[in-house]
RNA sequence: GUGAGUGUAGCUCAGUCGGCAGAGCACCAGGUUGUGGCCCUGGGGGUCGUGGGUUCAAGUCCCAUCACUCACCCCA
């Protein structure tokens, strides 16, 4: 028969590699629960028009990147594409929506977007991410930004870079995309590039972010948010830069920090790393006060951060799998079944071990132990039965001893504690 | 959506001018009557991505096609 190929930029992760997935999403719950953050989990399909709405119709991911298609009954349905928009919905659906105060909530899972696929970039990818409702102080915003730098540090990863800018609100920039219009409309049309020919007046915030080197040398004297922000939000984004440096996290300002979701207002940030390939983005969020009344709710603020586990997975270093605690050789088959018994009674014990069901020669048995690096292979074979013994044999030093089969977990626990955790 | 590159053993790859399908690693067995790692000997493994063409002869040249990778774009 033929193969089934798996779907394009659809990956399956196994170990080692799955281990650092594990190892992520440990760290994350061990982390955001510190914070107060609880998990919320939230359906991976939802309406179309829900994407459509919160990351606004001009981006390229509710354009040109979702997964639509309609249902049985013909209605458009999508794959999720990032996390926000559904946490938002779910919340409102909530009573946490209409009871005050402030929630926070993080998420972990896949996301879909229909890109082509290349380093660090696949058309499935897992995202971790964190929200916060119902609260509008630059605390708030700097309590989540250190949380995600938190994560960040105890995934032991060095040589990032959080970069930072203010979008403004409705207030300020209308004001500052006409003057940023006025700006771009006065430089000769043929140092744009093409998009940006067609951004400058429909979207003139996203032609700061371009990359092409026309674009970048023109923009490089424009007139930028930060010096145009209303006493508001410059207020607001003062606070968030000098709470920062008072918990002493290391941050880059760049007025040029543009997301690409609509729906981002007031403080934005991503954290950057150079050694992942070309895509560079390792997080990014930001302030989305508008965005619960546009999905239906009540007037609440938000602010939250996305994670990309595949990129995080690139710079993750020396993540391997704990070795197991035992590997039992069994050598004839009358011990099969006291093998068996004496493997489950282990594992009741916190011991992490395989039993072979095999019946091989001893050499045979010790080279699987010693490939699978486990710390103790126990033998038993018809000698041992007759004893009501196991051969228990510590793998690093080769030293092997006799015991009786009842003090087993005793023996093991002579040479190891067992473990606790995975890695 | 655009561009470039790569497909040969489980993995990493070599294969010259078109002339018998290769190496290292991994795997299995033996070197010890029931003892691993190091070493030695032997063994199993191939639709040379797929289809067509040129040729006495194609892994090698030509065309098509599929898959993968990287980059643009966009983003996490």
């Amino acid at each position: 028969m033929s193969r089934i190929n798996k779907i394009k930029g659809f990956f399956d992760l196994f170990p080692p590699e799955s281990t650092s997935y594990m190892f992520m999403e440990d760290k994350a719950r061990e982390i955001f629960l510190k914070y107060s953050y609880q998990e919320l989990r939230t359906p991976i399909l939802e309406q179309t028009e829900l994407f459509a709405r919160s990351i606004g119709q001009e981006t390229d991911v509710v354009q040109k990147e979702m997964y639509t298609f309609p249902d049985r009954k013909g209605r458009s349905l999508t794959m999720r594409p990032e996390a926000t928009a559904g946490v938002i919905r779910a919340f409102i659906d909530s009573p946490a929506s209409s009871s005050g105060g402030v929630s926070r909530f993080f998420t972990l899972g896949p996301m879909f977007r229909y890109e082509r696929p290349q380093k660090g970039r696949a058309r499935q990818f897992h995202q971790v991410n964190a929200e916060m409702l119902g609260e509008d102080s630059p605390y708030a915003d700097a309590e989540i930004i250190s949380m995600l730098w938190a994560y960040l540090q105890a995934l032991g990863l060095q040589e990032m870079t959080l970069e930072i800018n203010s979008l403004g609100c409705p207030l300020c920039r209308p004001g500052f995309d006409t003057e940023l219009k006025h700006f771009l409309a006065g430089n000769d049309p043929e140092v744009f590039c093409e998009d940006c020919r067609r951004r400058s007046d429909s979207n003139p915030l996203r032609v700061l972010d371009c990359k092409a080197s026309g674009c970048r040398d023109m923009v490089a004297g424009a007139p930028r948010i930060v010096d145009n922000l209303c006493q508001g939000c410059k207020e607001h984004f003062d606070k968030v830069l000098e709470i920062l440096n008072s918990f002493n996290i290391p941050f880059k300002l760049n007025p040029f920090l543009v997301r690409g979701l609509d729906y981002y207002q007031r403080t934005t940030f991503e954290v950057i790393s150079d050694d992942i390939g070309s895509q560079s983005a390792v997080a990014g969020g930001g302030r989305y006060d508008g965005l619960v009344k546009d999905l239906g709710g009540p007037e609440i603020p938000g602010i939250g951060f996305a994670c990309g586990m595949e990129r995080l997975a690139l710079l993750l270093r020396g993540i391997r799998e704990k070795p197991l605690d035992f590997y039992l050789a069994v050598l004839h088959q009358d011990a099969m079944h006291k093998a068996m018994q004496l493997v489950q009674r282990l594992r009741g014990k916190g011991y992490h071990g395989e039993m072979g069901f095999k019946i091989r020669s001893v050499k045979s048995h010790l080279r699987q132990a010693n490939k699978k690096k486990v710390k103790t292979c126990l033998l038993l074979g018809l000698d041992e039965m007759q004893k009501n013994q196991v051969q228990v044999k510590d793998m690093s030093t080769g030293v092997q001893r006799a015991v009786s089969q009842d003090d087993v977990e005793q023996a093991l626990g002579l040479v190891f504690q067992p473990r606790n955790n995975n890695f």
